[in-house]
DNA sequence: GACAAGTAGTTGTATATGCAACTATAATGA
DNA sequence: TCATTATAGTTGCATATACAACTACTTGTC
């Protein structure tokens, strides 16, 4: 019996981007973790947690927002919350309304730390993204990215 | 001292891009696996290895080229081949020229097992790719992708 | 109001992965 | 030739994460 390969699909066009995907995602969010926590001491998922805490004006979230917004489990979420407040990053916070929730709030601390981390991030990104791809380029990606994301948020 | 969030450059166009290429690889990713397991029992990891076997016509790669290949540590490379090995899709085979490196070989079963994940990993290409982009949308992506891979690889 | 069903978060457990130390082999060069 | 240095792969150990079971609370229905 021959190994025949078959029809042999690897090479069709969508693989192909697929696995370009895979790879310059895990390219480059190994070098910047590597770099980031070189740099500040922070790994590449606090800065991620960080980041979405700054990016709404009340900063903070509920547990299943940052456990959505960064692609983990709920319980991935849990413990990496915990290992985010022990540094004192976050502060866990009750929720008033629903007794269920917690809050997880950006303190001084992070917001600090972010900020360090944000300074290493811009260099890094100068160097791997705008000297790569100009403007136009990284708009068009942008674009394209947020399609092919959006459709596959509810699954 | 009041948490000014200072420059707060978390809106900076290159680091919304950068949390994109993140988000969508995960969740892109993570529902491929999802997929890859219910259908085919098959771990992502384990597919992308033997996506890259298949890539070249000898069918087997050396350790340190599959660990390139799929942006992982030597080690975890090691016990990644080990699992697949025992689960029979793969084998490892001396190298006659050097004596400290390992070729890893696709089996028949491995080949088997890579047809039957290619047919559910193409729907899943259908149905997350090709109807969200058009095909020049895929080309224009491809191509972008392909800048930003290349500048990351010698790190 | 009370029970059923759903939701938010945590915890036990299993697993996958990285890093650093190690072994074995190869290449370099004095 | 022998010693040094570099490389390929494996292993011990630590850690991060997922899944499933669990608790606590809320929402919906009668």
């Amino acid at each position: 019996m021959t190994i025949t390969t078959s029809a042999c699909p690897s090479g069709d066009e969508r693989v192909v981007l697929f696995g370009l995907l895979l790879e310059t995602n895990a390219r480059l969010s190994r070098s910047l973790g590597v770099e980031l926590e070189a740099a500040c001491d922070l790994p590449l998922a606090w800065f991620e947690v960080l980041l979405q805490l700054r990016k709404v004006p009340e900063g903070r979230l509920k547990m299943n927002q940052i456990a959505d917004a960064i692609v983990h489990s709920s319980g991935g979420t849990t413990r990496l919350i915990d290992r985010i407040e022990e540094a004192g990053y976050v502060t866990r916070e009750h929720c008033p309304s629903d007794r269920r929730a917690i809050y997880v709030a950006i303190s001084a601390n992070g917001n600090q730390k972010l900020d360090e981390a944000l300074n290493v991030h811009l260099d890094y990104l100068e160097d791997n993204l705008a000297k790569r791809l100009d403007d136009q380029e990284r708009r068009t990606l942008t674009t394209l990215l947020k399609k092919l994301n959006s459709s596959a948020k509810p699954s």
